[in-house]
DNA sequence: TGCGTTCGTGAGAGCGCTCTCACGGACCCG
DNA sequence: CGGGTCCGTGAGAGCGCTCTCACGAACGCA
């Protein structure tokens, strides 16, 4: 096993199925059918191939197979940020969570990928398009991005994780209400009589960032007031864009007494703003997350927020990906799950 | 492309090389030299290979060139946990992303896989071994487990992150110098006058859980005291655990004055734990932790800890396995990368 | 001028599997 | 008892690529 393989070949020869076959006392067409599962092979013949398979350790070439089927049997989970961001945020561990489930439950492998610098999106472009993958989720797609139209023109099945921004007429998306969300947060603390209600934006370039200020706009407008482009401020998803937002939000309106962060994780920055200001959260400023990750209902005091069904989006996705693999799908479908507003202390 | 596929085909029948090669007007030889990039090719046969590879947007069957060559240019990185205790812990960030860069300079792809119940391990093995990676990174081994003896006998070239407890003959791991960095941190809570010197442990079925507290002890004993087994409490990495595991160890021993800590999260449930008993962390009892994870800098106070050289081990971990896969070593190699204490507030 | 050496190229085998097709035997029915 | 249907099986093609080998042209040197 520790010989020294040569340049391009594996270390150990691997047994193949005519190997299975010569041992089973059977042909490869037999032996190929008993390993697939087919039921049409008698029970004797079965028997000796599994026996054979097992004895030599036999594990299929997949190269092999997926140049006949034309599929791989594995699909990526495509994440375009940073490792940090990543890591950072809890909504991409419940995507991968529930994706990784619903995939798995289909007997195929999802692979992660994380494309942080433009070299790397090539690479996986390779990569998907060589047929490594049968299909990819993509999370995380910022502003013009063309990746998901360049897999698809390529062939390879996408389904995307929020709205494009453009380009969006044969995309496949699964998305959360976020213009409802927002909507839905912002009337809540117009409604709990708050007559300074700003927001702390996610970034401008994703329709999630573009959406949820969509429905703050929309609800303070329903509310009959003017909208007051001053008292929104543009953070990135992030507790530290969230924290400098609030900061030059509350340079302009000191009077501000609530606040629709665009995620939790904005909102926890947006809470350390303004507790170093001095003011009190829950009490002199209401604040309002977006997403419920867990850490949401821990926090001193527990933050209100729209909770995101993440578990659903993410086992949405995949088995809507797996569908469109299995051709039980042929048009461009786009999933939209309903939020749902979470009352704590905060708000 | 929108059209329904046919069960088991791709979407878009992709453009194979024969056809680069005849709208190339050469042989499919003489195409596949250029695409590889093989030197000996007439710089006119190069100019029409490519320029017919990109008029129809020609990507290689992976699947096809694997079946030839042996290899597929990735590389799985494997992570044995919980998903969500993998997100909770910046180690595995950091070593992704050095892994990650060290994989991508050399041109492969790096996929990540998260196995966290008993059957993904089954099909993680299957894929593997099945030629979809050309070798393996594999974090977070516990106890018994013996996945990376079951990769290799299939012949899959494994490098460990961390020293096996157990079958270690034949294995490849990079490692760090745990009983070292738990020698250091107590030793020095000894020498600055620290007279109840206790530790929180890592899980004692990892190899890294069970060095660091070899060298608490070896510090001990050194220093000419006794090694009470009542001064060691056992934890599992994350700040809950070591919150736990402090809690019991001032209830035996309220009068500790110095405890290290075997992870950072573990020293941070540690600090909170002795907050909560009202005692003044670097104060009334100095703190030690393990990793120099980002956040124990930002602590307040700010922690004192060993610094594992994070970035160095994914990357020693990656080229290690590429060397390996190269054929530029072929006996087992075991690295171990230094560590250095850092000190801060808490102790 | 003749022979060896390089260089660029193409023909063709074959990687390990799946899948179609054809075939023989067992079975059922009229 | 003959003609159908089924059922289990094997032969063989071929997926798209790489790589070895052989060949002719161009070049160097004696």
């Amino acid at each position: 096993m520790t010989t020294a393989p040569r340049k391009g070949t594996r270390a150990r020869l691997a047994p193949t199925l005519e190997e299975v076959a010569a041992r089973a006392g059977v042909s490869r067409a037999t032996a190929s059918r008993v390993l697939r599962g087919d039921a049409r092979v008698s029970e004797r013949a079965r028997d000796a191939v599994l026996e054979a398979a097992r004895a030599i350790s036999y594990v299929p070439n997949l190269a092999a197979r997926s140049l006949v089927t034309g599929r791989s049997d594995s699909i990526a989970f495509l994440v375009e940020e940073t490792e940090e961001r990543m890591f950072a945020d809890p909504f991409f561990l419940g995507m991968l969570r529930s994706a990784q489930e619903a995939v798995a439950e289909a007997g195929l492998q999802l692979v992660f990928t994380v494309v942080s610098r433009p070299e790397d999106q090539q690479r996986f472009l390779a990569y998907a398009a060589g047929g490594h993958v049968d299909g990819v989720l993509l999370l995380s797609l910022h502003g013009q991005d063309r990746l998901p139209q360049r897999l698809e023109a390529l062939g390879v099945p996408t389904v995307l994780s929020g709205r494009p921004l453009s380009g969006r007429r044969r995309l496949w998306y699964v998305d959360a209400d976020n213009a409802g969300g927002g909507r839905l947060a912002t009337a809540h603390l117009l409604a709990t009589g708050h007559r300074r209600v700003a927001t702390v934006t996610g970034p401008l370039d994703m329709c999630a960032g573009q959406d949820r200020l969509a429905g703050y706009r929309a609800a303070v407008e329903a509310d009959g007031r003017p909208y007051d482009e001053s008292l929104v401020s543009v953070g990135d998803f992030t507790a530290a864009g969230g924290h400098a937002a609030a900061l030059s939000l509350l340079e302009r309106h000191p009077d501000v007494d609530a606040i629709f962060a665009a995620s939790d994780l904005a909102a926890f920055g947006v809470v350390r703003a303004l507790r170093e200001s001095g003011r009190v959260v829950g009490d002199d400023v209401a604040v309002i997350g977006f997403d419920d990750i867990p850490a949401a209902a821990e926090q001193v005091p527990s933050l209100s927020t729209v909770r995101q069904p993440i578990p659903a989006l993410g086992a949405t996705m995949a088995r809507l990906l797996l569908d469109r693999i299995e051709g039980r799908v042929d048009r461009p479908r786009r999933t939209v799950l309903p939020v749902e507003l979470v009352l704590r202390q905060s708000a």
